[in-house]
DNA sequence: GGGAGTAGTGGGAGAAAGTGGGAAGAAGAA
DNA sequence: TTCTTCTTCCCACTTTCTCCCACTACTCCC
């Protein structure tokens, strides 16, 4: 289970080192995609495995779920976690998640997620002002 | 599987570089044709057997499907990745992608995307707008 | 409080990938 | 047949990447 948030830099050559505490858990090779909310998803090589397969169930057929897997699978990288702990982020995806110097790696239960640390300040500070409306939406469908 | 999207250029005599981690998966031939969305498909020669025979397992009689198949299979050719890992596009695919000298190849699942850098970039911007969507998409096929 | 060990960051050297150009061969026209 | 043009194969250069090593700071244990 991987829990906690973590403020790591990238390098100039894109590097950003993986908490030490995760890099058991994690595995040697993961992918790298584009999340939600502007952050990037960094999923173990099994798990990642079971997303892609139910991505390429979908049909090419339809211009929306072509799209779709186009912008999972386009957006998304194998790579291996370096001798020091490090993964490689590519220009690309650096520039979806707007990631300057400092980053923020959370851990997600079964994946990391890679936020700028502006970005995630201001996420977190927007959720905590919400928190009581969230809580009582968990307590509806019965969470807490 | 082929993911990850990676920036080449066309040089004039009509060369691309394919990305060296795709050069393993794909072999050394492989069939370029007309894609959907104003992009360039690459399959393995191997993929494109089983495109060509789903095709041609359509109705003959509708007309729509009949144009389909059609556009996919007279558009299609067959070539070689030469010593250093290019391939040659044909002037026709290359102006039906209205490729210029910067391109987009994406890796797709089971095959490549070759795209004008510019259209690339509209396109995935376009996509991404619909955070919304995506997330439905999602949670539709279980990531969440 | 001090020392050892581990984690995070930075840099350098060697290797590989991408790109451009040239030469040789094939095809077509005069 | 010969000349020209287009294509294909090969070589070379430049840039980027990757692997490895070193330094610093922090933490934990003695």
């Amino acid at each position: 289970m991987l829990i906690g948030e973590y403020r790591h830099t990238i390098d100039d050559k894109r590097r950003v080192a993986i908490p030490a505490g995760f890099r058991k858990e994690i595995g040697k090779k993961v992918v790298v995609t584009r999340g939600l909310d502007n952050c990037l998803f960094v999923y173990p090589l099994a798990m990642w495995q079971k997303v892609a397969d139910r991505l390429s169930g979908l049909s090419m057929g339809q211009a929306d779920t072509r799209s779709f897997s186009r912008f999972m699978l386009a957006g998304a990288i194998e790579t291996e976690v370096d001798s020091m702990g490090r993964i490689l982020v590519p220009d690309f995806l650096k520039d979806f998640a707007s990631l300057k110097q400092k980053v923020v790696i959370a851990g997600i239960h079964d994946r990391l997620e890679i936020w700028d640390e502006a970005r995630w300040k201001e996420h977190t500070e927007r959720i905590e002002k919400q928190a009581d409306v969230l809580a009582q939406k968990l307590g509806e469908i019965g969470v807490f």
